[in-house]
DNA sequence: CGGCATCCGACAAGATACTG
DNA sequence: CAGTATCTTGTCGGATGCCG
């Protein structure tokens, strides 16, 4: 069994976070959040095609355990849920605005790369 | 066979971006650069003490194939190699310097919450 | 529609021993 | 010290079927 974040009292700022956010797909879930919200199961699939349903599901699941996502059903038929960001979870802004921020000169800096590349 | 960044043209900048730095262990890697450079492999382990010795390497290895890091390797016996930051790489201290916030962000909140489950 | 359960193959990660 | 080899364990992902 896993030991979670609650245990562990000297856990670093960065290790706490990374704990919580670390997920291999959560920053591109809370990503699409930050576009839109609140957003329901099937259009964050549409969002991230690429990641499988039970992946997307478990990893909500741990985001809303963790209080980062809140999730919100709605008894009718058929089934509605929405999923939108906490309180804690719109503070992530910022990781996400940097993350892409540096995607964006890591694109450029490729660009650069094989400019170099194919122009000797 | 995985298909590297280099053939996806389609990317967004995120995701770019989280093909680069999403792995496991590699934002702690970059966590150390950022607060020492250089560092040899051994003082990387003793930082991240959670992180196998081989999972490290890894990380490390990629890290060095997208040209985040630089690996130096002196001829020496014993051995002697240092890892640090590149260019495109130190870009990446606000991406950390962001995560780091919220963790210290979601601390206190995870406190603020402790305190009123147990005040109540 | 949203979500869980199951089976299954592929591969990532962990522990440990070993080499130059 | 840095890194490899090997073996075991765990996680991921696809497919499919079932339920409210």
């Amino acid at each position: 069994m896993e030991i979670s974040y609650k245990e562990k009292t000297f856990f670093t700022n960065k290790d706490l976070a990374l704990s919580v956010i670390g997920g291999r797909w959560k920053i591109a879930i809370i990503w699409c959040l930050l576009q839109q919200s609140p957003l329901r199961l099937s259009e964050i699939q549409s969002y991230l095609p690429e990641v499988n349903q039970r992946m997307l599901i478990r990893q909500l699941r741990e985001l809303e355990e963790d209080k980062i996502v809140t999730r919100v059903v709605y008894p009718v038929v058929p089934p509605k849920v929405e999923y939108q960001l906490s309180e804690v979870g719109l503070l992530l802004e910022p990781v996400v605005t940097s993350i892409c921020d540096w995607g964006d000169h890591f694109r450029t800096f490729l660009e650069e790369n094989s400019a170099e590349t194919s122009g000797k």
